[in-house]
RNA sequence: GGAUCAGUGGUGUAGCGGUUAACAUGCCUCCCUGUCACGGAGGAGAUCGUGGGUUCGAUCCCCAUCUGAUCCGCCA
């Protein structure tokens, strides 16, 4: 046996045992004919009293990992920071395993290093308390959503990681086959064919933890290869979809960190955008966008005419708007293709700012009553001729101000469903697709499909907590003819149709059952419950922003054989 | 594809035309019987990301390049 207890479990009541740990040499305190280590495994950290002959016979060091015989004993002083503080264990024997060179940066919480550094020695960086709490969050929701899916006789079905290329959406990671010469796989970007065809297939419920692979540029939430628990239901509305979503993540939330969430709020893409300037809002505070177009398009300011103007009132933060500030907002504002911002501030119950001359007084005066402005409160107005882009800005400005005032609270969830997305968007003339394209539309809608297709909202929801879109999906459209009629409104020809859905659209023909599902992403619940911003915190070995593991240096070259084999040559640099 | 910021001992930072390149921490040696961010004394450790330029002189200014972070585009 190399242990019988671990670092984090002996209390008092283990006191005079004769025990084993086994871990890591976190910390030396030798004061000379008293020396003190911390050993620290998964569990916790335990204090060893190591008497100065048997500490010079080992030699232990930092990270050395190793066994430790002894008998727990009370101390004399106990650490109440720590939770096995009132014991510590004096050593009889100490048997290291392994030693440990120099590590290149302090393991422990509070560690200094950057995280490119932490990367490199990533199995270093694992060892850290925090990495492995966060780790253990997401083991324990992933078990927490197949508890509650298996009790809703949901069925794990693994669907395959070697498939077609449908290039559509994301950019695919390719696989060259070798038994095909010149012809590719595809890694999936989401299970989404496969498991409407498990629908066909007659597996009524449906689910996975499914890896999925995007080829797109990353950011501070977003890995190339991630997973999500993907489930699919067959003969359901969506409101019984939003029922097993809502109850599945209020479950893993209360069975992992103990947190009871409120009823989901519901919210329009539409309202979602044009009051949060989102499409993932941050229920957690208001501070929600207004039109005030009626009202700040009647004065003399010939900048705003013909345009939609809104506005977001910051409380209390006139006097802290300088023009630095003020300048950084506007840069902020034309990061997403609009005009940029103005300000308004209320000084002593009225309204000034540099735009104020242009307005009479009544104008002001009913800014002051549509806005309920206090005095100190600044007020970001911006105007543009495409309202939503304007939203967009506002909506990242609302985000900052939130942040900045406290407003955005790390231990307070606020989840809500954006319900009823468009399907079609217009792109310089051109219907494209605003979903994927299996999402149904909504009955009622239906009727708009030729005549105005913008117009056609669908049975597509996202789950959003926190401003974080954890989950997406839909309704599906089960009939042959209605999903040949939305390829056809994409303009793919027939050819391109049955190039790239061939085999799906011919199992529209057997009989589909109304169906719909969604996708949650387990990294962004675990960010939540982590309370990080940084999906690499919770991704035991993740890729940095340039989709490398500086850790295996992957990618890497090849062999020239091995791409003979495949009939792959590599274009030489110009 | 674009923007911004940052690369200085192992680690994290300071310095921003002339410095013995500073500080903290880690590491090594010695002292220390109750530490838990132990304390004390001493020591080693840096071609200041790379290449070019400006200058009498560059870690510092300029250009290029590489690397990292964050954002926009992108992510059906």
């Amino acid at each position: 046996m190399l242990r019988n207890a671990t670092c984090g479990e002996l209390t008092l009541s283990d006191v005079g045992k004769k025990v084993t740990l086994a871990g890591w040499c976190q910390k030396l305190r030798n004061l000379g004919s008293l020396v003190f280590m911390d050993l620290r495994d998964r569990y916790g950290i335990t204090q060893v009293n190591i008497a100065p002959e048997l500490y010079e016979k080992v030699k232990v060091k930092s990270e050395y990992c190793l066994q430790v015989i002894g008998e727990v004993v009370a101390r004399s002083e106990p650490n109440p920071h720590l939770p096995t503080g009132k014991i510590e264990i004096v050593a009889e024997e100490i048997n290291i395993f392994s030693k440990s060179k120099v590590p290149p940066f302090i393991i422990a919480d509070e560690t200094d290093a950057l995280e490119d550094t932490r990367l490199k020695t990533r199995y270093l960086d694992l060892r850290r308390p925090v990495m492995q709490k966060n780790l253990e969050i997401r083991a324990r929701l992933l078990k927490a959503s197949r508890d509650y899916l298996e009790a809703l006789n949901f069925l794990e079905i693994d669907t395959p990681t070697l498939i077609k290329s449908t290039p559509e959406g994301a950019r695919d990671y390719l696989v060259p086959s070798r038994t095909k010469p010149g012809k590719f796989f595809a890694l999936p970007q989401s299970p989404q064919i496969f498991k409407q065809l498990l629908m066909i297939g007659g597996f009524d419920r449906y689910y996975q933890i499914a890896r999925c692979y995007r080829d797109e540029d990353l950011r501070a939430d977003r890995q190339p290869e991630f997973s999500q628990i993907d489930c699919e239901m067959s003969f359901v509305s969506r409101e019984d979809v939003l029922q097993v979503i809502e109850g599945l993540v209020s479950n893993m939330f209360e069975k992992v960190i103990g947190y009871k969430l409120p009823k989901f709020e519901r919210i329009s893409f539409k309202d979602a955008i044009s009051l949060y300037g989102s499409d993932k809002p941050d229920m957690r505070f208001g501070m929600l966008i207004q039109d005030v177009t009626d009202i700040l398009t009647k004065g003399e300011f010939k900048a705003f005419e013909g345009k939609r103007v809104k506005a977001i009132v910051v409380p209390g933060y006139a006097d802290k708007c300088s023009r630095k500030v003020q300048s950084k907002d506007i840069d902020l504002a034309k990061k997403y293709k609009t005009h940029g911002v103005s300000f308004f501030k209320v000084v002593g119950g009225n309204v000034t700012g540099s735009l104020s001359k242009f307005y009479e007084q009544s104008q002001l005066n009913l800014l002051l009553a549509r806005l309920d402005l206090k005095d100190n409160d600044l007020v970001i107005v911006g105007a543009d001729e495409n309202e939503d882009k304007m939203n967009v800005a506002l909506g990242a400005l609302r985000l900052k101000y939130g942040r900045e005032l406290g407003l955005m609270n790390p231990d307070v969830f606020a989840p809500c469903f954006v319900i009823d997305w468009p399907i079609f968007g217009e792109e310089d003339g051109k219907i494209v697709s605003l979903s994927n394209p299996f999402t149904r539309p909504r009955d009622e809608d239906l009727k708009y499909l030729d005549s105005d297709p913008t117009k056609v909202l669908s049975y597509a929801y996202d789950t959003v907590i926190n401003g974080s879109e954890l989950s997406s999906g839909s309704l599906r459209i089960h009939d042959g003819k209605l999903q040949q009629k939305i390829f056809e409104l994409l303009g793919l020809s027939d050819d391109e149709i049955k190039n790239r859905f061939g085999f799906f659209v011919d199992a529209f023909n057997y009989g589909t059952p109304p169906h719909g599902g969604f996708a949650l992403g387990v990294e962004r619940l675990t960010m939540l419950m982590a309370k990080t911003e940084n999906v690499r915190d919770v991704v035991a070995f993740p890729k940095n922003l340039s989709a490398v593991d500086t850790m295996c240096e992957a990618p890497s070259s090849v062999p020239k054989e091995n791409l003979d084999i495949l009939g792959i040559q590599i274009k030489e640099n110009d």
